[in-house]
DNA sequence: GTGCTTGCAAAGACTTTGCAAACTT
DNA sequence: AAGTTTGCAAAGTCTTTGCAAGCAC
């Protein structure tokens, strides 16, 4: 498994560098240490967490260059975007995951939970060929409230975002 | 249809009211006008439009007082709040429309389609479940290009968010 | 009259940008 | 060596907030 794991990175550590290449972007430590602090969180991260991580590999990486890295990293489709709304826009690392997911946001931990949503392609097909669109992206999230914490007054994910 | 619409617009005039006074919120005038310029929006408005629209009714009515009144206008249930992702953060008054909606998003002319998912809410309590939260909100939306700009490189809707 | 609301301007949060130094190729 | 990329700090954008004047009740 974890074996598996470093094969995903690695695999996609070369495509990002090959992105970079195909792109004339240049194969910086800065740009190498936001790919390796992305891959290596497990979970979903902001602009600002990743600078934290990334700065744990290389101290010097700045603020400007984990927002100018993003977009390269969305764009090569390595990085997902996860927009849940209201304040907070999330990255998370594609690691050979299903494309079609989606976002179970809960309220009161904060924590995202991704899973498989199959249907979600279909659907966006359906409905855009009556509107005269194609589809690019779909997007779906479900906003909940912990059951757990309000049975117990606790909830172990409660914490788990800073990991 | 006309009159159809109009008392829609003044029922819900009359439950943003009600709204205030269960709330122990005062009726402003500056309060009313933020609410008829939203009600008298066909489209989705953002918050800075709201601001003009508002103005154009009463032009004492400030960006902050704007600010102050659209988490009372959602929290009424009265005004719809979309979230498109990226930059903007839509507004939508609540004319009797199905809650179930989905939003599909073009890419070209950032038009905002809305449009009936009667399976969205049965969706979100399937997979809520299995994780032990109860569904509050669930949003789904679809990103796509325009067909027709493509074809003709024109498209009717590209000006139309600003009516 | 009481105290909630308002407009204004300042402050905040997050992101982008200009520039000279540093680095990749 | 040439030209991209970087860090820094300043600027931008959107939203929130403190305060004294104004308004609803």
């Amino acid at each position: 498994m974890n074996t598996l794991k470093s094969d995903i990175i690695n695999k996609s550590r070369i495509s990002f560098k090959d992105f970079l290449a195909t792109k004339s972007l240049r194969i910086t430590n800065q740009r190498m240490a936001i790919f390796d602090a992305a891959f290596n969180h497990i979970e979903h991260f902001t602009a600002e967490e990743l600078l934290d991580f990334s700065r744990k590999i290389d101290p010097s990486v700045s603020r400007a260059t984990v927002y100018r890295t993003l977009p390269i990293l969305t764009e090569s489709g390595l990085v997902k975007e996860i927009d849940i709304g209201h304040d907070n826009k999330f990255y998370l690392a594609h690691k050979g995951q299903k494309n079609e997911r989606a976002q179970i946001v809960c309220l009161d931990c904060e924590k995202i939970f991704e899973i498989d949503a199959p249907f979600l392609e279909w659907y966006g097909n359906t409905v855009s060929e009556k509107l005269g669109l194609k589809p690019e992206t779909q997007r779906l999230q479900v906003h909940a409230h912990c059951l757990k914490l309000k049975d117990l007054q606790t909830c172990e994910n409660k914490e788990d975002r800073m990991v």
